[in-house]
RNA sequence: GACCUGGUAGCUCAGCCGGUUAGAGCAUCUCACUUUUAAUGAGAGGGUCCUGGGUUCGAGUCCCAGCCGGGUCACCA
């Protein structure tokens, strides 16, 4: 492969520092006493500490040196003293392995005391040194001045997202979100075992795709000769487990829909769902606006969070409006007292598109997308969905055609989605059926019929209400993101385009002789089939301007081998 | 899927109306330097200008096609 002139500097380091008998990846384990901002917080001078990390940022003056080593936790001062490190004869260690055999972004261990130096830096001066792991690519050379200007930023999209591993180390900010992530996550958790309910595991491979309306990814199991899907949704299997006997079962489901792909949709994603027996949407909405301000203090020690040109305040309790009241309010139609038509006819004139494969549930919601849900900036539970845009919702105790459901809007977008949850199996079934019709209309995204799910509430599911929780938007809103791949580690990217270099094999095949075989796919022949497109000619120039370009050290080719490989290719050595 | 926009050194970016050997800062290498912190001073090396065609005496630059991103919109219970 095509190496850099750093990276090829590294290598030649590397292997430097096995002559010198020193292993650039040592096997041993390398016990450490501190880690750098906890010693920060807890700093006192004459302290004896035992550190690993990367070196990053040296600076060499001389006899002595300063670096910044960077660990899980943050970044410390090291100074590197010649004499200090080196007290016999031999200085090697300072001027060989340390001032020219190390890089930035080496992982090192070091021993050393703590000092404070006279621009009152807290650091370590070393007494100690292993090389822990060589680097063969250098890091971005991210800066940061007096005034916190980021200098030389790493900030290509595209490169952060396929090298994250790269972003991680170099952009703190970016770790930072993602700790947050966890300590959301880990709130959750901590919340729901505090209360008793259990965490679960339920299938992710389904045979039928349901809980909600999406096209899913499908596979094949081979043993059963049968289609499976990545699940759109887990909501089924867990009310399963509430007709099982559990009073409260939740789980954080990676789901997978082969949709689209923007700044809030990525195919695969996380919803936490939770189902809690004998409750219903009223004391869901109470739970979820606790849980919220929860969260909200845990990653911000505050319930008030900046987002955007905003501030959205967590505290409960949030506003309850009406889906009807919504609507009212911001489109000035009133969904009441209108039947299909009259619902088509009000979309229309308020310039909303529609089409025949729309119902009376689908051009509500039309309706209230358009013209009501980015209205609500600060947490909004939106209440009481029209029937036949929720077919798992029970029906509501005494607004007829409508559900007990609730979804959360923040700063204009849905975060969560919950109900009293549907256990009248007759009903169920009948609203399976109608979501059938409208998939004969055209409906691409209405649910398959799950009989399993239908037998099981034919056993008897107690009243419960459910509700699932989008993470990552969660995430987005908690840590001020715009973009879901800012919040999930390996966004989905087109895969890249790698090189493939041949085997070893295929090239001697040709009789290309075996000290120019690994600069062939470096001179940019991938394949002996690209070797065999080009004229001999062009081959002999290309190698041979290679081969002085990067001064090899192994005889220039004569244009009489070069037509050889070619003849060999056309009549194969028997 | 449509439109807009970008791809030049390890990183961030210049590069004019198409014209000599493609530049800068940081990073790297060499030398100096024992409390610096965007260390400093002097010097050097480093390029498939995303790919492939085309126009031209001449293309990083113009045209066409493609690849890979980003943005806006559409789609998305």
């Amino acid at each position: 492969m095509i190496r850099s002139e750093q990276e090829r500097q590294r290598i030649a380091s590397m292997e430097a520092l096995r002559e010198r008998g020193l292993d650039p990846y040592p096997a041993a384990a390398f016990d450490i006493t501190h880690r750098t901002a906890s010693l920060k917080a807890s700093f006192g001078e004459g302290q004896k500490v035992r550190m690993a990390g990367r070196l990053m940022n040296r600076r060499i003056m001389g006899k002595a040196s300063f670096g910044e080593l960077k660990d899980a936790e943050g970044v410390f001062q090291l100074y590197f003293n010649r004499d200090e490190l080196c007290p016999g004869e031999d200085k090697g260690l300072y001027n060989d392995v340390f001032k020219k055999l190390l890089d930035r972004g080496d992982f090192i261990g070091i021993e050393g005391e703590t000092f404070m130096t006279q621009v009152g830096e807290p650091s370590v001066k070393v007494t100690a040194l292993t090389v822990l792991s060589k680097a063969i690519r250098p890091l971005p050379s991210v800066k940061v001045d007096e005034d916190g200007t980021v200098h030389d930023a790493f900030n290509d999209p595209e490169l952060r997202y396929r090298m994250r591993y790269v972003d991680l180390v170099v952009n703190p900010h970016v770790k930072a979100t993602f700790e947050a992530r966890s300590k959301i996550i880990k709130t959750i958790r901590d919340t729901f075992d505090a209360e008793g309910w259990m965490e679960v595991d339920t299938p992710v491979l389904q045979s039928i795709p349901g809980g909600a309306a999406a096209r899913p990814f499908t596979t094949h199991h081979n043993a059963l000769d049968i289609p499976l899907y990545l699940r759109i949704a887990n909501e089924l299997y867990l009310k399963r487990l509430i007709v099982g006997g559990f009073d409260g079962v939740y789980e954080f489901s990676r789901n997978f829909r082969n949709e689209g792909m923007d700044r809030t949709h990525n195919p695969e994603f996380t919803v936490m769902e939770l189902y809690v027996a004998y409750k219903d949407y009223h004391w869901m909405m109470e739970t979820t606006e606790n849980l919220f301000g929860h969260i909200a203090q845990a990653v911000h020690g505050s319930t008030e969070v900046p987002l955007g040109s905003h501030v959205i305040n967590f505290a409960p309790p949030y506003a309850r409006v009406t889906m009807r009241d919504a609507i009212l309010e911001h489109a000035g139609v009133d969904i009441d007292g209108l039947d299909e038509a009259g619902l088509r006819a009000a979309c229309e004139s308020l310039g909303i598109d529609t089409d025949d494969s729309m119902g009376r549930g689908k051009l509500i919601d039309e309706l209230f997308g358009e013209k009501c849900e980015h209205h609500y900036i600060q947490p909004t539970f939106i209440m009481d969905y029209p029937t036949d845009m929720s077919p798992l919702t029970k029906a509501h105790r005494d607004k007829p055609g409508y559900t007990e459901r609730f979804e959360l809007m923040i700063n204009g977008t849905e975060v969560a989605n919950a109900y009293s949850e549907l256990n009248d199996p007759l009903d169920q079934r009948a609203r399976f059926e109608a979501q059938l019709q409208l998939s004969q209309r055209g409906d691409d995204e209405a649910m398959f019929i799950d009989h399993d799910f239908l037998r099981a509430l034919e056993y008897g599911m107690p009243p419960t209400s459910g509700i699932g929780v989008g993470i990552d938007r969660l995430v987005m809103m908690m840590t001020n993101q715009t973009s879901i791949q800012e919040v999930l580690f390996f966004p989905q990217m087109r895969p890249e385009a790698f090189e493939r270099s041949a085997g070893h094999a295929d090239f001697s095949a040709l009789g290309v002789p075996q000290a120019w075989e690994q600069h062939l796919v470096a001179a940019g022949f991938s394949t002996p089939a690209d070797l065999m497109g080009a004229k001999p000619t062009q081959v002999h120039q290309r190698l041979n301007g290679y081969r002085k370009k990067n001064k090899l050290d192994i005889p220039a080719l004569s244009l009489e081998e070069v037509t050889a490989w070619s003849q060999n290719a056309e009549s194969p050595a028997s």
